[in-house]
DNA sequence: GCGACAG
DNA sequence: ATCTTGTCGC
């Protein structure tokens, strides 16, 4: 489990330079065992953006069904700074991840992977961290440009960022909007994709995704 | 200088 | 992310 220690209260100016010494560490190939249970990860705040709430959803990768899930609060400690969402979340999904009593083989994370500018985006940051393989389910794009996607559930166009792939642009249903699928770490491109999908069902989102933002931004009663 | 900009 | 009801369409 190569983990990655460094501080996360900072300042944005040092938050781009752990960024810089980190993103050679990401792995783009897999490098990842049975995929027997997926977890799909997620924020929410309270009072007002001052508190942070991260769930974590652990699925068996095969039926899909919930087998266990966390929560955690934390106070919110860092801005929202479009290429620097990692260090205003990753604390308190951290807090969450270690109250799981179940181990998740994968990592479903909202938001980019390498699809950012650094290629250091939150899912690619969050691998490497808890040193698991990870994936970035982006619902909108950070970077990068893309033509269109077919219709059909299934299709996807890579997403690029002058001549490099960074990320796929996904049809996980048809008729509705796409989703940024990106390498996030130890996995690739190709079988990236093929988890979303395999955890995807009738909805735009992979139950992982569902799961987890019904955890961390539904009732407050939820896991409290 | 003028846009673009994950959650 | 979050504030919020109804409504158009398959």
């Amino acid at each position: 489990m190569s983990n990655v220690d460094h501080p996360w209260n900072v300042t944005p100016r040092q938050a781009v330079e752990i960024q810089q010494s980190l993103r050679g560490l990401i792995e783009r190939e897999d490098r990842l065992g049975p995929v027997r249970r997926i977890a799909g990860v997620d924020v929410g705040f309270e009072d007002e953006g001052r508190t942070t709430r991260a769930a974590v959803a652990v699925l068996d990768a095969r039926s899909l069904e919930l087998v266990d899930c966390a929560i955690a609060r934390r106070p919110t400690r860092f801005p929202y700074v479009p290429g620097l969402l990692s260090f205003r979340e990753i604390p308190a999904i951290l807090d969450a991840l270690a109250r799981l009593r179940t181990a998740p083989d994968l990592l479903l994370c909202d938001g980019q992977g390498i699809a950012h500018p650094r290629r250091l985006g939150i899912a690619s940051h969050l691998g490497l961290v808890v040193g698991l393989p990870s994936i970035g389910v982006g619902k909108t794009r950070l970077c990068g440009t893309h033509g269109r996607v077919p219709e059909r559930k299934g299709a996807w166009t890579p997403l690029r960022d002058g001549e490099e792939i960074i990320g796929a642009v996904l049809r996980t249903r048809a008729g509705v909007k796409p989703l940024y699928v990106s390498i996030g770490h130890r996995i690739g491109l190709d079988t990236a994709i093929e988890q979303v999908l395999r955890a995807t069902t009738r909805y735009r989102l992979p139950e992982t995704t569902r799961w987890a933002h019904r955890l961390a931004s539904g009732p407050a009663a939820a896991g409290a």
